[in-house]
DNA sequence: TATGAATGAGAATTCATTCAT
DNA sequence: CATGAATGAATTCTCATTCAT
């Protein structure tokens, strides 16, 4: 696909945009920064990126695809709802345990408004969603869950839970308590309170 | 630090603030525009806040005062630590219902770190967080909640449960359900899964 | 209409731009350089501009005006159309003479078609060669011209002629020949060309 | 100075880059697009050129040498100079009516003067300019034009004259007058005031 | 020769902040 | 206190040119 080099500019600069996006905020953070912690040129970010805000784009759709990959895999062969839940807790902790910069980014930059969200639909995340509102759907087909549960408005109950949790754990970076502990808290509590 | 001389022009910038940052987004927002919006020059924003960053805070501030106020104010007076959380929870989706402007603001906005809530030590929020905390412990002396909740956690949980599930109402614009059945599906939920 | 100076600074601008546009052409020019030639910041100009290329068509509509308005003022009293020519190439080649900076921009800049010209309908332009084209016509009427030239063609053609032996002035920069001397040639010769 | 290795590129990048420049002007067309249009890669253009400017000159060159080429070839055998420069009108205005993109970028690009023109003697279009002045000259000498008429003045204002009328006809596309009949009046014009 | 990915100097433009009035 | 014209630092993005293949 090239002659000359090209050893993985694109990955190197979405991974250098992640550590910088995380240590500034995507606002403060310069090109040419990126550039230099990718060792590329100002200008080659422009070959793989159509600007600034594109950066963040695919760095988080690149992002969701492994995590959404990671989590099916995870869930995979596993049958009794209950259960799902708690590992999507655990999963969902640990990856934020794993990648507090993809972590940081995600949950601070990514919700700004400022001509991003607004316009751009968010797909991997809804489709993250999603596993948690499958698993209540399956659920509650099976008579384990309460049916006037909406899982609608539980799996985002359950996925901001979560989330703020971790926003804790990734904005204040001491860890007060085992991750295991807290995702097994939060299955525990949200199972208890939508089981039959 | 800045200086309320009142007139109107301090809460007359704030409010203009609030529209034009739930507008455009704090970084797109700009100076100009929030002078023009609320009848004032450029520079008398300089005699009521130190710089752009300050509005910001002093906006969440305020804000949260009045926050705080409105919960404490609506829980007075209630003996019930489950009812106080169903208070809770309604109480604070209708303030987002009603706010949508600061809710924006409060949610996207603030989250970002970029030389922000890393420095800024967001006490005001940390509060609203511990009438929660401070519900379930009460609930825990009371012997009503599971001893074994951790209110640190739970407290976390719980707001952020309300708190994703109204981005979600914020920022779709759109209303799939009804603020009262949300409200009682998460207290509902959480109570069930922390009650003895 | 202002607080702070405002030294006449739209008017030092385009003095400004009007040597540094002569000397370097228009898009080897730099906004800065403007800026330092009219003593005034960079980002005073885009107060003043919207930008470069409106400098140069606010540049140009200035003087534009100033131009018909001096050779509308020439021929203010005259009757005989033929004088009127004589003094249209006299004016005209004076002008020259005395604004070199300001002839070689709209000769050779202003001729760019780059996103310029095509879009920018340069009605100045247009109005001064009308100017000739009422000439020709009233010479006509008069029974002094020959009914069959085409005055659209031959405003251009006058105008044409007066042009190129201009540009060889200001772009050569030595005098070969008397303005006098030119001035009367090329209306003595379209003259002898067109009159009855 | 540029290597003429022929191949077809040479010439295939000359044509796209008459076409590029005429589309967009010189200094808003990109190498990358004329190098597209010649279907050749970006490099290769430097192979047969020096720089972006060194195709312009070359491309002026060529084209200026064609021109005089066919120019002097219809002026062969001609005796009387009067009907020569009847022809050098009719063949200009045919010219620029057959080659619409080359004469928009000798008109008005080559006129710029950006590091351009001041420093690039122009040879070709010099001694295009003097075929017009050698027949004014060979008119004089037998007698059939005026004596008093600067050869000098009066070449560059038949020029002019020509080529006003000529970018009319580039720049606004439509073709309000006839070519032949526009050719006439201009040199019918010209002898009538020059003829003895 | 031919290629086209990579380079990086360069410039226009923005906008928070200041300060003379 | 209030104003808003002026400032100029800061940053994105472009694109001619190079050079390893």
């Amino acid at each position: 696909m090239s002659k000359r080099k090209d050893n993985g500019k694109y990955h190197r600069i979405i991974a250098a945009a992640t550590r910088v996006f995380a240590k500034n905020g995507f606002y403060h953070s310069k090109i040419s920064e990126i550039a230099k912690e990718a060792q590329v040129a100002d200008g080659t970010i422009y070959i793989y990126f159509e600007n600034k805000d594109d950066i963040l784009i695919c760095l988080f759709e690149e992002q969701m695809k492994a995590v959404l990959e990671n989590m099916n895999h995870q869930l995979e062969g596993m049958d009794d709802p209950s259960e799902k839940l708690k590992t999507f807790a655990l999963t969902h902790l640990e990856l934020i345990e794993h990648n507090k910069d993809m972590a940081e980014i995600i949950q601070v930059e990514l919700r700004q408004s400022g001509k991003f969200m607004k316009e751009y639909k968010n797909e991997g995340f809804l489709r993250y969603l999603d596993i948690i509102g499958n698993i209540i759907t399956e659920g509650q087909q099976k008579g384990i869950f309460k049916a006037q549960v909406l899982p609608g408005v539980a799996k985002r109950a359950f996925f901001g839970a979560l989330d703020e949790v971790s926003r804790f754990w990734v904005l204040s970076s001491r860890r007060e308590y085992d991750i295991r502990v807290v995702a097994e808290q939060i299955s525990d509590c949200f199972l208890a309170g939508i089981r039959n």
